[in-house]
DNA sequence: CCGGCGTCTAAGCGCTTGCTCACCCTCCGG
DNA sequence: CCGGAGGGTGAGCAAGCGCTTAGACGCCGG
């Protein structure tokens, strides 16, 4: 067991990666990064969790390093899309930005092992590689600073520094992934409840009132 | 020039370590453990940063991980008087609050590269230094919580679930050490006076009066 | 039955790592 | 003027690193 508790709940990810041999040294190697961190990590100890011989890993990633850069593209494509669908849905900008708070939340508190390299090993990575996830994290502040945007426009909400309000949302967001399970009493989906809540009161757009 | 940013502004850090060669050895390492991470770092590199030989570093410190500990201790017992300090100031809890998230954030900006040593390479201390320093993190929790507690019993604040809300200031405090800097139009003082703000919007002691 | 391809392993290469050791300065009390 | 202590160095060791290579396996179309 151990590893199943990562996958359960039905959820199946990293079903894009094939073959299967490629698919389990990726978890494995997703499992030490998050608890050793990428430079500590050796690739015998990936293809050991893998049940594989080291050279087993050559076969199917060039390097160490690309093993690390899949996983953070992948990781980083589907925090976007957990963000932009939450954007495009319907109702008020406050509507709108707890739904993504909820969701983006969600899945870093759920997947917190692979968010926690997706999130935190960004500088291991080689500088092209680098830049190309930067770019998606760019992405990832228009979305929320869209929505925050929004808000203001509409008189929803109260937020005097919207580039710095944004950062702030997604730096909470996001941390997440540092702390989630340290005892855990609480479940992913709670802890996106308590996040969209804060949140909505940090833009003021407070469904505060004493009676909510 | 380049480091000598960090420790611009009058205040002197490091002062509490001797002899000087010690001293720093121990700078050389939190700007390369900032750089490049603790185990991305060499003790060659550390070396070279102070100007001296690789073996020069085992008269002042017995290993590597050492080092880290000796950073790693002072950081948080500062962060945690920082913490104690606003805490036992004057004033309602909102201005506690306030003050306590202020000069917290404050201090995690303005000396940013310490910061991300202190509060990022945690997992690579030995269990026991470890150990130590988790004492250290939860004193600062218990401080931030207690202000809570005193502000929701006062009638201050409204904050349906307070662990969570503590866990959650405080990771939005100790985030601003990763992200600070990467570009770098805000100063450390704006910095804490806008998460000052955030946080207090956050417990629902709203100063969001227009006119304020 | 075969031959080639994709998969995997045992062994190990070249290099870097954290750390040590033998030795050398410089400073300073007697 | 000396001798010892503490701060420093150059060279280098054992271990571990990322990665490669030579060869063996199972599978499958012809």
């Amino acid at each position: 067991m151990g590893s199943a508790e990562e996958t359960a709940g039905g959820y199946r990810p990293w079903s894009e990666v094939t073959p299967d041999a490629a698919r389990r040294l990726l978890v494995a190697a997703v499992e030490a990064f998050a608890e050793r961190g990428y430079h500590a990590t050796t690739t015998r100890d990936i293809a050991g969790r893998a049940g594989m011989s080291p050279a087993a890993l050559y076969i199917h990633y060039k390097t160490k390093e690309e093993l690390l850069h899949r996983i953070s593209r992948i990781g980083h494509d589907k925090a976007l899309d957990i963000l932009e669908t939450a954007a495009a849905g319907p109702g008020t900008a406050a509507d709108r930005l707890g739904a993504a708070v909820r969701s983006f939340v969600l899945w870093h508190a759920a997947h917190h092992t692979t968010a926690r390299v997706v999130q935190y090993e960004l500088d291991a990575l080689a500088p092209e590689h680098r830049d190309e996830i930067v770019q998606l994290r760019r992405q990832s502040d228009a979305v929320v600073r869209r929505i925050l945007g929004d808000g203001v426009a509409a008189g929803e909400f109260h937020v005097p520094d919207v580039p710095g309000t944004t950062l702030a949302v997604l730096s909470l967001c996001i941390d997440v992934a540092r702390w989630f399970n340290a005892a855990g009493r609480r479940t992913p989906e709670e802890v996106g409840e308590l996040y969209a809540d804060l949140v909505l009161r940090m833009v003021g757009a407070a469904r505060a009132a004493p009676g909510a």
